[in-house]
DNA sequence: GAGTGGTCTAGACCACCAA
DNA sequence: TGGTGGTCTAGACCACTCC
């Protein structure tokens, strides 16, 4: 006695919506009605209907019911690896080389971009990865001291990168990609003109309680980030 | 008689993680035994754990159980809306003009990419998109007539774009980002030089059946796409 | 095989919020 | 204030997969 998977109502409301049974901006039957109808549980309806609004396809609130959404919002999401992975998947050898490494006074909008105060010195690295020997991508990080252990791990044996993934919390943050003419520092390190178009992506993240990290990442030339839709 | 919610379960697991009490690699205990101590349904551990996989923080296998993931893969989301709502979406008017349609054979790589014969014809269509009158974005469009009704809606009136996401149903598909220099239309259209860097995105769609569109976006220098870690 | 996560049920109570 | 989705329970069976 028990009634479709989750996954056939999901499919099965997914399908009204794609026939125009229910359309955009109209309420669909609650989740009572639909499990009457479906004979299956509540919970089971409410099950598929949670993925189909986190998918984007219908909109839900309390006491008002659940709507199709008006405009189908995509979403696509991007796995974001530790750059050894990601270059290894490519099966290629990944390398790094710190290229400088020193404490410095952020400019006001690295500090408030951080959420730090600008009297107190950060950490300012630049790093190029490798793959296969040829240069994949160039790391420019402001780093927040106060995240790190003592006595502070040697990043020149394990990249910043790898080592803040696997050593620092969960956090949240911001990223952003853009394309931009390689400046000075890129062009020399990625073996490229001043100008040539990057993909560049910045990234801020925190933990609950502090900033850990601003880094902007610029990859050779010819790079293309995938994604799922 | 009730016990934690699941998110406070969540938040939980997730300290003793962050805590390394669990650490990368190990196992956790199993839905049972966290149950019992919690004090909860199992059901409720389920939905916590649930959550955190989809978040890449654990890796969870039937009888193999719960691992605490040894690279903890970030995820970040990208919200696409249609064109017009991004641009309305910064204050600015939407506009668009069409400006090249046509019926073409594809060249085979389009052919291949979106799995059709390379003896039919594809509508081929360009479209620059202005916020506030200004050039925000060049399409170039490879359509599948397949999908389009009779008579074929008026692209002049409603840009292809929003068109398709508002009458072709849920559709899986890829995408991919990269930085490339302008090519001659693109540099014409949005008014920048030969070889501008400009962030270029490439996005197939299919319905279940059939190709729907091969879509190559260029958005005008300094463009942001903002993402949620 | 047997242990683990994945799902479903029938019922209950709660939080929210439009009417 | 009543209707709706959100959650929790205690139990059951199933599906996968490691041993």
């Amino acid at each position: 006695m028990t009634g479709p998977g989750w996954d056939a109502i999901r499919a099965e409301v997914l399908r009204r919506i794609r026939a125009r049974d229910w359309r955009p901006g109209e309420a669909i039957p609650t989740e009572a009605a639909l499990a009457a109808e479906f004979g299956c549980a509540r919970a089971t309806v409410h099950r598929a209907l949670r993925d189909l609004a986190e998918a984007g396809v219908v909109e839900r609130r309390r006491k008002a019911g659940t709507r199709v959404a008006l405009q189908p919002v995509r979403r696509a999401t991007l796995e974001i690896p530790v750059i050894r992975a990601e270059v290894e998947a490519r099966g290629q050898r990944h390398g790094f080389r710190l290229i400088e490494d020193r404490d410095l006074l952020p400019p006001l909008p690295v500090a408030s971009r951080l959420g730090v105060g600008a009297d107190r010195p950060l950490r300012r690295m630049f790093t190029l990865h490798l793959a296969d020997g040829r240069p994949f991508l160039h790391e420019d990080r402001w780093l927040n001291p106060a995240v790190l252990p003592r006595p502070a791990p040697d990043f020149a044996a394990v990249s910043v990168n790898e080592w803040l993934v696997t050593h620092v919390p969960f956090s949240a943050g911001e990223m952003s990609f853009a394309a931009e003419g390689a400046n000075v520092r890129e062009a020399r390190a990625l073996g490229v003109d001043l100008g040539a178009p990057l993909l560049v992506t910045e990234r801020v993240t925190r933990t609950e309680t502090q900033a850990v990290t601003l880094v902007r990442l610029a990859y050779a030339p010819g790079h293309r980030l995938q994604m799922r839709l």
